[in-house]
DNA sequence: ACCGTCAATGACAACGGTGTCATGTCTAGG
DNA sequence: CCTAGACATGACACCGTTGTCATTGACGGT
């Protein structure tokens, strides 16, 4: 800027005023200073502007996923793009792949670059630690997961609701012998969805203490494998919800390894791409990790725009989509499919 | 910074040592400095210290992709990611849904927070734009697609040859009928993977003339209906060769509402998720994302430790994976299918 | 002719840190 | 006892930009 200044002919207030469209700069002059700032490309240092600006905002806000990978957290993280875009705003992601050690250290590090806003899928148990920034003036949102020792703005599904909904359509198809295969307990998500299938279980006045629980799958792999444990077992399930999209998958490889797939009812949460397309189609909870982005983002914005009223939670509703493989009936002798 | 130093009772520049890890700090007083940082929550500003730091390294690069809801994109991310992660370095990721508009604008936006690096997955026919900043040292890596009017490293595939394999394995189970559904022409990428389509069918002596090249295909929509027309051309193809995830998605819709997914053969660019569980599994070019990302970041980071080797190319090989609706014969008749 | 207003402009401090250098203290060697 | 290092520390300028304020000159009204 110092350079510009000098090939103009100004002074470095003057060159300020002109990038950032300030009035009462003549016209020639303007002409002057744009002319040299093209000629050296001179490009004004956001972060060093925002030093001394008022506010201090440097249009960037963080969001921190499961792994940006997951077509999930992708659909999550474009909703957040979308919006941030809007406002002229950057976005960093990061991965977690659900590993709490790395929570403390990958938003630490978003924190000393100095986002505006932090959009959050935790894994840790307690979020507590974020409360001093949070006083500070940076925008929490948390996504997907409700955080424990800190109040903020929270976006979630209708996890325990959605996950009792399919539940009871499962039951309604005459199962009895379910089995729920999910991620691990300590995720917050995770935890809601077997409550909603084990509560409903109970309303029904299905007896809960034979129904099998398998918890701690992570990926296709380890669903692949319970699965195939369950099904070889003495007395197999005939329906099976999965709490997760890569469990449902690594359940419905299963299903195939050992020719079920026609036989063993299974819904899923989360959809899967193409699910639509395989025999028999998934039925599944498709939540709308999109809107969820864009609401997150949202609420950051409008906190940053002045928003104080009380923090809330925002239930973002997912839907039950049926394409057969939830209708499967359990076999007619009730027993052994 | 300064209330830190006010509460250890030490001078600002002691603070700063402690917090870098400088020596020559007395054990005594860096136990009251790290005290006084614990008890205010401190943590450095990496952008104001930037600013005099010599060297001026932000730590943070810039990914521009197609959509970072694309899975394609999505997994380039992580490879990214993960190696940006280990270098203590944060990623931007912004998307561009291949909108050349929006190139310049995203781009500059980064160069504005003077990111270290820039990985790009370009749009414009040309990136001449890019070279002053180049120039001044912004590392820039191109992937999945060339440059035109600027030198840099570059990842992509093998467009062209996969192509033209996948499309040598369509003639050698006897398809003479085949057709092309791709994306823009303009893509860099989809143009070389028409030319190694129609080259291949040249090779082997295949006219050309008669051949459908559909192009401008871009989603799942467009790409079916092209396909519905090809399916109710008064000489249909017996075989298709879609160029992009998109397009063979959209493209499997429209056989299966026809009814003729197990009828014509296809073989698509762009590994799609659950390919192999839908019914007849889907041949397809994979790519691997993840090693492009990782290896684009690869170069970045060799560039910012030092590296002045030439530019270079490097070609990410992808692998053909045959599931079976690459092995569909044509109809016996050799016409209509 | 005089004065108040207002547009145009630059000098200067400040933002939150780091590089450089001077200063003071302590210890070991002569 | 004296002195050269080595260590510990802080004063100060500076990074690139913006907020504040003072200065200058032109202009309109009386």
């Amino acid at each position: 800027m110092r350079d510009v200044a000098a090939l103009a002919g100004v002074g470095l207030k003057t060159v300020s005023r002109v990038v950032n469209g300030e009035p009462n700069v003549a016209a020639e002059t303007q002409a002057r200073v744009r002319a040299a700032a093209e000629q050296l490309d001179f490009r004004p240092d956001i972060h060093a502007g925002n030093l001394r600006r008022t506010g201090r905002k440097t249009r960037t806000v963080g969001l921190v996923v499961g792994s940006v990978a997951n077509p999930f957290s992708g659909a999550l993280h474009r909703g957040v793009e979308d919006l941030a875009e809007s406002r002229g705003t950057a976005v960093f992601a990061s991965s977690l792949d659900d590993d709490a050690s790395r929570e403390t250290r990958i938003v630490s590090e978003m924190l000393s670059r100095r986002v505006d806003g932090l959009i959050l899928t935790t894994v840790l148990k307690n979020q507590s630690y974020l409360a001093p920034e949070q006083q500070r003036g940076t925008v929490l949102t948390f996504v997907d997961r409700e955080p424990l020792g800190i109040d903020a703005d929270t976006i979630v599904t209708d996890n325990a609701e959605a996950a009792a909904a399919a539940t009871a359509h499962l039951v309604s198809v005459g199962h009895r012998r379910l089995a729920y295969l999910g991620d691990r307990a300590e995720i917050w998500t995770a935890s809601q969805r077997r409550t909603g299938f084990l509560r409903q279980l109970g309303r029904v006045g299905v007896a809960t203490a034979d129904i099998p629980v398998i918890e701690g799958l992570h990926d296709e792999a380890s669903a692949f494998a319970a699965t195939l444990r369950l099904l070889d077992s003495p007395s197999p399930p005939t329906a099976l919800f999965t709490s997760q999209n890569l469990v449902t998958i690594g359940t419905i490889r299963a299903l195939r390894t050992r020719g079920m797939h026609n036989r063993v009812a299974l819904f899923g949460f989360d959809d899967i791409p193409l699910g639509d397309m395989i025999e028999p189609g998934v039925s599944v909870v498709a939540q709308n990790p999109y809107e969820m982005g864009r609401e997150a983002a949202s609420r950051v914005f409008a906190r940053l725009d002045g928003d104080d009223s009380p923090f809330s939670t925002v239930v973002i509703p997912s839907t039950l989509i049926h394409r057969g493989s939830g209708d499967i009936a359990p076999p007619a002798d009730g027993l052994a499919p």
